[in-house]
DNA sequence: GTCATTTGACCTTC
DNA sequence: GAAGGTCAAATGAC
C-alpha cells in the first residue's frame, strides 16, 4: 500500500471513538514559545482539489486534526508530511468533505522531503509543485489561491497540463 | 517498540 | 468572541 493511503482507507464519519478517560489531564502545563506557531496562512502558497473521491495523492500524509465546521454537517480534516520533522517538510493539507460523495482538499506549502512516490493519479513534475500532469477519473476542479485559479475540466482538458501562474 | 490516529486544549487571526 | 489551525497525551494497530 502506498503511503498516505493508509489514512483514507480509515475514513469514517463520524470516527468511532470510545475513549473514556482521554480527555482527563489534557492540559499544557509547559507550552513552548509559540511565536511562530498557529499561524494562519493567509497569503501562503496553497492549492485545492475538488474531487467526488478521496485521491491517493502519492505522499505520506499524517492526520494531526480534525474540527467541526459550521456550515458542513462534515469534519474538516488536517494532515501534515510524515516528513515534517525528520527532513523539515512543511506540507500540509486540510480536506474538507461538502456533500456524501465531494470532498475538497487544500494543499499548503510544497513538499521538501525527498521521500515521494508517485501516486496513481497524480505525477509530480519537476519541483514545481503547482505543475502536475493530472489523470482524472471524474471532473476535478483544481485552484490555486495564490495565484490563478484553474477549472479542471474532464471533458475539455483530459491529461492536459495543469500549470499554475503564480 | 514504533508510529499513526483521536480528540480536547490552546493559540492566532479576524 | 468566534472560527480556524496546531499541539500533545492517550490509545490502538502493526
Amino acid at each position: 500500500m502506498l503511503p498516505g493511503v493508509e489514512a483514507f482507507s480509515r475514513w469514517e464519519w463520524p470516527p468511532k471513538v470510545d475513549r473514556s478517560s482521554a480527555s482527563e489531564s489534557k492540559k499544557r502545563p509547559g507550552l513552548k514559545d509559540q511565536s511562530n506557531s498557529y499561524k494562519r496562512r493567509k497569503n501562503s502558497e496553497s492549492w485545492t482539489v475538488v474531487s467526488p473521491e478521496l485521491t491517493d495523492d502519492g505522499q505520506a500524509w499524517r492526520k494531526y486534526g480534525q474540527k467541526m465546521n459550521l456550515n458542513s454537517r462534515h469534519p474538516r480534516c488536517y494532515f501534515r508530511c510524515t516528513h515534517k520533522y525528520d527532513q523539515g517538510c512543511k506540507a500540509t493539507k486540510h480536506v474538507q468533505q461538502l456533500q456524501d460523495t465531494m470532498y475538497k482538499t487544500t494543499y499548503y506549502g510544497n513538499h521538501t522531503c525527498r521521500d515521494i512516490i508517485k501516486g496513481p493519479q497524480l505525477i509530480m513534475g519537476a519541483s514545481d509543485p503547482h505543475k502536475y500532469w493530472w489523470i482524472p477519473n471524474h471532473q476535478t476542479t483544481v485552484s490555486s489561491e495564490a495565484g490563478s485559479i484553474t477549472n479542471y475540466n474532464k471533458k475539455d482538458h483530459q491529461g492536459s497540463h495543469f500549470s499554475s501562474s503564480s
